[in-house]
RNA sequence: CGCGGGGUAGAGCAGUUCGGUAGCUCGUCGGGCUCAUAACCCGGAGGUCGAGGGUUCAAGUCCCUCCCCCGCAACCA
């Protein structure tokens, strides 16, 4: 049997000390789309992710939340999982580092480069911040020596340490980024670590600390703690049974292919890696790719600036898929790129909506009304056809060579030029003409069923980047074989079976409401809580099922609002005269935070009539008005539509 | 002279490796079509390619000088 290639990718492992945001997202699709990609493409694939979970900060920062440093990360890792589960990111492992088996190899990793006189003990100098237990460099101090921290004076410490010899490989590392031009992606990176940090010569790299004990101990050394350098980025390879007995994986997989990285982690990631890599005997990965950062409009995300995007509220409304392929398209993969709700907005109206949507609405909605749901079966092609045969035909290809250069954006840009010809192509053909009699209807099967091929490409192709909407297409195309979906399916144009009923349903991306949708995000964010669980959702435990006779005990009538105001003497009640058309009732509600009696007077709501009348504040309230409550407490009341007449029955 | 990235139509970007009529998306204006999610298709307007100088038959692209913006200090992607 033949050996299938390998693909190995990896992300970062995250730094659990906060909720992961946009920018891990962009990271971590990205890694899945390549992943699935390559799956899909026959590769044997393992895609790696995970969390970073030792280091001082978060010591301290489970500290100040009272709680113990691994409950304190193991709640970030869970809501971690969650959010890639949101986003549909298939991984094979979720590596942490806390795990007893990378602990147990980290300190075999340490030991042996001790042994081979790689790493040696000695004292470790610098500017320390007491308040803080930090250190810092001469160049991160502000002016006059303070900490850029905290402001506070700094001191000069020294602390016994562990140091790796970098500078002994600098030499080699030089060399091999010479040589390997590729290994570093893109290449203005490779420069700017020659131009920074190699060619001036490295310093040997602090790998073990006193201050902190939130870390792989070592075990020969107890009052250290092996950091963050060794223990981090070693985690590619103790994932795959590095320094394990178990060991096949490593194997299988190592070298990885593909090691992505933001641009801040470069370094590391570039140079003690490869060289720690090379100290130990294993060969470095193919392929470090430094993606840049996405801003927000043309500033760094920052919690102070309040404005970090979190993905949950945008899937909540658009779907995962919509937001994967915004970041997947919006930006070439490499440069830094610009979040921002409009230009998301936008993405999903004219390119999923318009181009895409559409298309398939309309070309099913074709078949649907000349072939009662059937896909005809096509007759003889002509030229037209021929020419969008040929398009369909020559993606793949193009995808491919995009894709393998982690090009996202313009593998997409090659898609959408099939969806454009698609649209094109029925303008030029116009099936509702040949519609129009028997001798166009012959004609009318071919260009259906071209039209239906050339979606099912489209619809193949787009997997990596939108697995559901994928999956959906051939749904509704009435494909039922796990054959037709294939990437080797589209070699041959004419897959897709003919005679088979297709299965419209739902829009694929409904258009939305640009304006609208702008301020409803935006009041969204308003009220969210960066550090409380990611998805917003205030989980209560499900009512208990009811019967429709319980339901038919609840009376609910419109009423029109005549006239509302404060009730004296209360911060929360509004006080309501409604109609019921027939009579008129006296209502309390406690929304007096959330509405303005003056704009609700006129408007329909929603009342329930035959709850128990109860004075409340010396008032009797008759009835209770029907609001919705968000998950930060606020009350919103519900309006009918104004076309209702008052005392309406709900049910 | 610290290092790197960038300055191209109203907006966002590609093109610069190996000089040869300036391109894409959105927006805008006009037309077409009516199968479709007011969607789709065609066409137009709109740019001294940051400034100046140089090389060349020819420069967004090569060379020199200068100006401006952004990172390298993170919420660590």
């Amino acid at each position: 049997m033949q050996e299938k290639k390998t693909f190995y990718i990896t992300t970062p492992i995250y730094y659990p000390s906060a909720q992961l945001h946009i920018g891990n997202t962009y990271t971590t699709v990205a890694a899945d789309t390549m992943a699935r990609f390559k799956k899909m493409t026959g590769y044997d694939t393992y895609f790696l992710t995970g969390t970073d979970e030792h280091g001082q900060k978060i010591e301290r920062r489970a500290q100040a939340a009272g709680k113990d440093p691994q409950v304190f990360v193991d709640k970030i890792v869970e809501d971690t999982k969650k959010l890639w589960k949101l986003m549909d990111v298939e991984y094979d492992v979720f590596m942490r580092t806390t795990q007893p088996d990378h602990i147990q190899a980290i300190q075999r990793i340490f030991k042996r480069m001790l042994d081979q006189d790689d790493i040696y003990k000695s004292t470790y100098e610098g500017q320390y911040c007491a308040s803080c237990e930090a250190f810092w460099t001469e160049t991160q101090l502000n002016e006059g020596g303070t900490c850029p921290d905290c402001g506070k004076v700094t001191e000069l410490v020294q602390e016994e340490s562990y140091f790796f010899r970098m500078s002994k490989y600098q030499d080699w590392l030089i060399q091999y980024i010479e040589d390997h031009p590729e290994f570093i992606q893109p290449p203005s990176r490779a420069n700017e670590m020659l131009q920074n940090f190699l060619r001036p010569g490295l310093q040997d790299l602090c790998v073990s600390r006193t201050t902190f004990s939130w870390g792989v101990p070592v075990d020969f050394d107890p009052k250290h703690v092996v950091y963050v350098w060794i223990d981090a980025l070693f985690n590619y390879v103790t994932a795959l049974g590095y320094m394990s007995e178990e060991d096949t994986l490593l194997k299988r997989y190592w070298p990885a292919q593909v090691q992505l990285v933001g641009k801040d982690i470069v370094r590391f990631h570039t140079i003690y890696w490869p060289i720690m890599l090379h100290a130990l005997g294993l060969p470095l990965p193919k392929q470090v790719f430094a993606h840049g950062w996405l801003l927000f409009g043309n500033d760094k995300m920052s919690k102070s600036k309040g404005n970090v995007v979190y993905p949950p509220p945008i899937v909540a409304r658009y779907g995962a898929d919509a937001l994967r392929y915004y970041l997947m398209r919006e930006m070439p993969f490499g440069a830094d790129g610009n979040y921002t709700n409009r230009a998301l907005l936008n993405r999903i109206n004219s390119d999923l909506a318009n181009d895409l949507g559409n298309l398939v609405r309309r070309t099913l909605a074709m078949i649907e009304k000349y072939f009662d749901g059937v896909i005809p079966q096509p007759g003889i092609y002509e030229e037209v056809d021929i020419a969008l045969r040929e398009k369909a035909l020559a993606l793949p290809a193009a995808f491919e060579r995009e894709m393998d250069a982690l090009q996202f954006s313009q593998a997409l840009q090659e898609v959408w030029r099939l969806v454009s010809e698609s649209n094109r192509y029925i303008d030029l053909t116009q099936p509702w003409v040949l519609g129009r009699d028997d001798a166009g209807k012959e004609r009318l099967k071919t260009v259906l069923y071209v039209l239906a091929e050339a979606i099912r490409f489209i619809g193949v192709l787009i997997y990596p980047v939108m697995p559901t909407t994928s999956k959906r297409i051939h749904q509704q195309l009435g494909i039922t074989q796990d054959a037709h979906t294939t990437w080797d399916s589209l070699q041959a144009f004419g897959a897709l079976p003919a005679g088979v009923a297709i299965q419209p349903g739902e829009a694929l991306f409904p258009r939305v409401d640009v304006e609208k949708e702008l301020a409803e995000l935006e009041a969204d964010k308003g009220k969210e809580k960066p550090q409380s669980d990611p998805v917003p959702v205030k989980k209560e435990p499900a009512k208990a099922q009811i019967a429709f006779d319980d339901f038919e005990k609840i009376s609910l009538k419109v009423a029109r609002v005549l006239s509302c105001e404060h009730l004296v003497g209360s911060d929360k009640l509004l006080k309501f005269r409604l109609s019921l058309g027939q009579e008129e009732r006296t209502v309390l509600s406690g929304i007096a935070k959330y509405h303005d009696p003056a704009t609700l007077v006129g408007r329909k709501v929603i009342l329930l009539t035959n709850l128990a009348p109860r004075k409340i504040r010396g008032v009797m309230s008759e009835g209770m008005l029907l609001s919705a409550e968000n998950p930060d407490g606020s009350l919103h009341l519900l309006f009918a539509d104004d076309d209702v007449v008052e005392g309406a029955e709900i049910g």
